[in-house]
DNA sequence: GGAATGATTCTCT
DNA sequence: GAGAATCATTCCG
């Protein structure tokens, strides 16, 4: 069942984070449909946080997707070679997202398998990391701005995950945000080994 | 126009 | 654990 817009529109991007693990991505590239469950994610806190692209209120061709509505998705190429995916949430002008890190494949494990590496094999290496994932999934920057209940991209409920079973971490690869950096924004599944890093 | 820089991944060693 | 790959975006001038 897809998700509910209301879903995103909370301004609280670390509660809204924390719900979406154990949710499914489900995606459609070529008629041919790829779900995951998120297995880790990263809050970025909108303005006040030097982390996020939007530090500072950071109006750009790129950031404008996160000063839209919640609800929909925020794509960008990093390093060149990587498309990333968040979703972007909270209510116009609060440029909030969320950075899905890893899941774990539930359907279409073959299709991702041939996407990322054909002669690999279907485990926790084909889709932990944030890189991997889009691959995996066949999202990239024609999907940025997109609503995720698109035909194409959309998301549903799956698991309830209690708070016991979630592990709080601080992030990756934001060393350039000073102190920011320190911030308990990383959460994954407790005992999942689709996970980045543990 | 030009230079710097990543919300990373893969391949060696 | 170190180094390369690789380019859109951003900032400065």
């Amino acid at each position: 069942m897809v998700i509910a817009k209301d879903f995103y529109l909370r301004t609280d991007v670390v509660s809204v984070a924390r719900d979406l693990l154990g949710k499914l991505i489900c995606t459609r590239v070529n008629n041919e449909v790829t779900k995951g469950i998120i297995t880790e994610v990263e809050a970025y806190n909108g303005v006040q946080d030097r982390a996020c692209h939007a530090y500072g209120g950071r109006l750009t061709g790129r950031t404008q997707v996160m000063f839209e509505e919640g609800g929909i998705a925020y794509v960008y190429l990093c390093y060149g070679m990587h498309h990333l995916f968040n979703v972007v949430v909270s209510h116009p002008h609060d440029p909030k997202a969320i950075l899905v890190r890893s899941i774990e494949p539930l359907s279409g494990g073959g299709v991702m398998l041939m996407r990322r590496k054909p002669s690999g094999r279907i485990d926790r290496s084909l889709t932990n990391g944030p890189g991997k994932l889009t691959k995996a999934l066949g999202i990239n920057i024609s999907n940025n701005g997109m609503a995720l209940d698109s035909e194409e991209l959309w998301i549903e409920n799956h698991l309830n995950i209690s708070d016991n079973d979630i592990v709080t971490t601080t992030r990756i690869g934001i060393s350039y945000a000073g102190e920011d950096a320190l911030l308990p924004y990383r959460f994954y599944i407790k005992g999942n080994e689709f996970v980045s890093r543990y």
